[in-house]
Formats: structure tokens, sequence, C-alpha cells
DNA sequence: AAACCTTCTCTACATTTGTAGACATAAGAT
DNA sequence: ATCTTATGTCTACAAATGTAGAGAAGGTTT
């Protein structure tokens, strides 16, 4: 279920915009990263002719000459990899860590903590369960 | 405290094995890397050698003409940025998402989930003493 | 002292990534 | 029908990254 497709830093910024718009044509792509760094529409759409030859997007749909694209696959097929190899260079591997930090960077409110607690109640039970 | 050097793949590979080991010589980083994928000396040395350029290791010690680099940042001062970049591209910035990934995929034992339990906690005692 | 081995230094090169201009051309406006 | 404008296509290039060989030279062994 996990493909081993790389994306740039760049060309993850824009499957973002996708994954989040369901589709978008290049001008509006360039719409919205302009909000982030000033770069030419030239720009973006090269990094979605990239996109595009790595099989990462596709053509959805077309209007008049505009053409809109859409994911081709999505942030959960591509996530776990990167996690991993991000999880060990910047800790080690150990998730322990990066949840600390999670905690002391950003702040959660005490509802997104309960929720994680959830998470961490489900997961424990899930755990009783198993035999590892 | 935060740096904003950046660093490839590769370099944070090396800079693993040396916050690990708190410093090495070029051949000890190279017998470590070579675990994990092959490649030649000079290619570890050459990554070695950028690292020194940007200042993220330095020569720590010398025996013989052997050279010993010990990391001259702390991987405290690197992630923060990192794992906000990565969180924003990845997750969408949204931390739950991460760490519901996270326990998807690591399998944590339930000691280390009791101590992510004991985090939150604290977290959720420091967000009651702060108007925010 | 000579030969050998290890580590360093320097140079090189292919690939990937970020960046963008020039130009073509299909739609839309007058 | 013509002009204008918005998009797309193609080409290019600098910088960063991964990769490594050739050769120098300091240590080590005999």
């Amino acid at each position: 279920m996990t493909t081993d497709i790389k994306l740039s830093e760049f060309e993850l910024d824009v499957m973002n915009i996708l994954w989040q718009a369901g589709k978008a044509s290049a001008p509006e792509v360039h719409e919205k990263i302009k909000l982030d760094k000033d770069v030419s529409y030239s720009t973006v759409k090269t990094i979605i002719d990239r996109l595009e030859q790595k099989v990462a997007v596709t053509r959805a749909d077309q209007q008049g000459r505009t053409i809109y694209y859409a994911p081709a696959i999505e942030r959960e097929a591509l996530s776990p990899p990167l996690l991993k190899g991000f999880l060990k260079r910047m800790f080690a591997g150990d998730p322990n860590k990066m949840v600390a930090q999670l905690l002391a960077n950003e702040q959660l409110n005490n509802s997104e903590i309960e929720q994680l607690e959830n998470m961490l109640a489900a997961h424990k039970a899930k755990n009783k369960n198993s035999t590892e």
C-alpha cells in the first residue's frame, strides 16, 4: 500500500495543495504557493509537470485549455516511509523523542491533547490483545 | 537556539552517527554507514567535509593523521524547524495526524505508551497555568 | 631505509532540485 | 475578424546532492 516515489520539498508543497483541494489548475496552485513564497508561474508549472512524470498527479479534468490536476497518490501512501526515515534521522528512531519535541514546539490545546490520550488508550487496549 | 543550517539526508545520517558516538574518525563513520548502504570511503569523507564547511562538525581530535570529528550542532538545535516543516508537508500541520501514524506504524509497547501518557498529562497541567 | 598500508586531499561528474524566460496558442473581449 | 490575455510547452541553467577515483603523504612494519 505504500509507494516508493520520492518527492522533493517543493513537490510536496504542491501535493499538499492538491490533497487539500482535491484538484486544481496550475494557475490556482501558483496562487496558493505564492502566499508562502514568491515564485513564478513557470516554476510552479515545472513542478507540476515533474509530479506528472513521477505519476504523483494526473490530469483530472480540463476546462478550455486549462488543465485540472488531481493527486494520483494519497498522503497515507507516502507518509509512512517518510515518517520512518525522518524519525530515524532526526530522533534516532525513537518515537517518544519525537512526540516530546512535538509537544514542546507546537502548542496543543487541551482538547487536542485529550484526543491524543484517547488514541493512546485505544492503542494500549489493542496491545493487550496481541501476542507480541 | 535553533539553527537554520540545512542538511541533506546523507549528511543527517552522518550527523546521527556523530551524535550517537560523540566523535568518530572518517573511517569509523564509513564503517557504520556501510552497515546500511554500500558506499565508498571517499563518498563518506566528502560528506564529512561538507559538514565541516557547513560548520556542523568540527575536528575534535587527531591521532596520527587520523582526524576525529565531533558534532558542532546539537540534534535539538536542528530538529525543531525540520519537524515543523515535515509536519506541515506530510500531515497538513496537524500533530495529531502525525502521532496517529506513528502509533499505526511503529509498534510501541505499553511502557512506551505510558511514558507518552505521562508527557501528555504533564503538558495538560502546564496548559492550565498559562493564559493562552 | 624500504615497502606497505591507511587516511587525507582534490577533482570530477551525473542526477535532482529550484528557478524562470521565451515562445506558442487557445479562449475571451471588442 | 482581430486583438488581448491567460495558459501551456519547451528549454535552460545554477546550486545542491550523491557518488567515487587518483594520487599524496603520514604512520607502521619488517
